[in-house]
DNA sequence: TAATATATTGAGCGATTGTTCAATTTTGGT
DNA sequence: ACCAAAATTGAACAATCGCTCAATATATTA
C-alpha cells in the first residue's frame, strides 16, 4: 500500500462492502472494483479474503467504540449520554450499508464456520456491552454494583439488536422509538428521572 | 421427483442446509450431496437455487406456524400457551441448524439483494407477529383492542429476536431466561396473574 | 410384453471463485 | 540522474460456481 492513509481508506471501503454483502456474498473481484486495486496489490498490502474481512471487522468495531464514547463524553450528563448513545445505535443519522450491525451479521452468517471471524465479532459485541455497562454505572451514580450494570447492559443490548432487526423487517421508526422508550423506562427508570433532554 | 413424500423430505433437507449455511454459503453441490440427487434431477423436480431456497423458506415458515399453533392449542389456557410458545421460540428443545431464525437470517443476508426472497421472509415474520397478537388477545380476554395486542406482539417479537441473537454471541440460557421473564412481566403482567404454570 | 411417458443420470458447459507471480512501474536515497 | 527497493500490474492458474441436456433408467399404460 502506498501509505497508511490509503490503507486506512481501503479498509474502510472493504468494511462498507463486507458489511453490506456479507462474507460469502462479496467476491475478491467486488473488492478489486471498489478499492480500484489489482489483485496482486491487494494481496501484497492487505492479505487474503479472511484477513481483509477481519481487518474490516476490527475497523467497524473501533469506529463503533469511538462513536459511542464520543457521544457519551460530549453529553451534558451521563443520562443524556447513555440515551443518545442507545438512540444512535438503533437510529443512525446517516444511511448505513446495512440495517444490521456488522458484527451481528457476521455472527449470523458465519456462526458454524470460521470461528476466528465469529470470535472477533463476539468479543466486539462484548466490548459494546461493557461500554454500555460503564455508562450505566455512571447513570446509577455508582451506588449500585457494576455487576448490576453489566446485566442491565445485556438487556439493553438485546433490545437494541431486536429493534434494529424488526426495523429491517418493516417495523416503523415511530413504533420502534415508542418501544424503546417503554423498555428503557421500565429497565432503567432512572434515565427519565428529572427532566432529561436529548438531542433527538 | 419420485413422489410427494420424497419431495417433502428433499425440501426439509434443503431447508436445514440453507438455514445453517445461508444462501450464498450453500452451493448446488452441497445440495446434491445432502439430497443424494444429481443436478439434472434437482433442477427438473425442484427448480433452480432461488426456487429451492424459496421453497425451503416457505417450509420453515409453515413448520414454525404449525408448531406455535400446536403449542397454543395444547396448553391448558391461553396464558400458558403464550408463555410456552414464546419459550419454544427462544429456547428450542432440540438442536437446530442455527441459533437464529431462518427468516431473520435471510433478511439479514439478502437485505439489499433478492427482494423476492426477503419479502417471503418478511411476510413470514409478520405472520408470526399476527399469531402472537391473536394469542395475546385471548390472554387479555378480548376486553382490549386487537391493535393493542398487535403492538404488544411486536414488542415481544423484537424481544425474542434480540434474545436469540445475544444467545448466539455467548449469552447464557440462564441470563436470557431471566431477561425474558422480566420483560414479559412488565410488557404483559397479565401473563403472571394468578398461579400460571408452564411445562418448562 | 411392448410401447409410451416420466424420472434420473452425470459429463461437462461457460462463468466465476480465490489466488499467484513474472513483469512492470513507482518510490526514495545517493 | 542513477539504481536498488518497494509497490503495482494484469494475465492466468486450478478449483468451483450454477446450470444444461443428450443419454439412460424407471414407471405406466395397453
Amino acid at each position: 500500500m502506498r501509505n497508511a492513509a490509503k490503507c486506512d481508506e481501503a479498509i474502510n471501503k472493504a468494511m462498507q462492502l463486507f458489511w453490506e454483502k456479507g462474507y460469502a456474498g462479496t467476491s475478491m473481484r467486488d473488492l478489486q472494483m471498489v478499492l480500484d486495486m489489482r489483485p496482486g496489490s491487494i494481496y501484497a498490502s492487505l492479505g487474503d479474503k479472511d484477513a481483509i474481512f477481519l481487518r474490516a471487522l476490527l475497523r467497524y468495531r473501533e469506529k463503533n467504540t469511538q462513536q459511542l464514547l464520543s457521544i457519551f463524553t460530549q453529553a451534558d450528563n451521563a443520562k443524556v449520554g447513555l440515551l443518545n448513545g442507545i438512540q444512535h445505535l438503533i437510529f443512525p443519522e446517516d444511511a448505513l450499508p446495512s440495517q444490521h450491525c456488522f458484527m451481528v451479521k457476521t455472527v449470523s452468517e458465519l456462526e458454524t464456520h470460521s470461528p476466528k471471524l465469529v470470535e472477533a465479532a463476539q468479543s466486539g459485541l462484548t466490548d459494546m456491552r461493557n461500554l454500555l455497562a460503564k455508562q450505566i454505572t455512571l447513570v446509577l451514580e455508582s451506588d449500585e454494583s457494576d455487576i448490576h450494570s453489566y446485566e442491565l447492559a445485556g438487556m439493553i443490548q438485546a433490545q437494541i439488536i431486536g429493534l434494529k432487526t424488526v426495523m429491517a423487517i418493516g417495523r416503523s421508526v415511530t413504533e420502534a422509538k415508542q418501544d424503546l422508550h417503554f423498555m428503557l423506562a421500565t429497565i432503567l427508570p432512572q434515565l427519565f428521572d428529572e427532566h432529561t433532554k436529548t438531542t433527538h
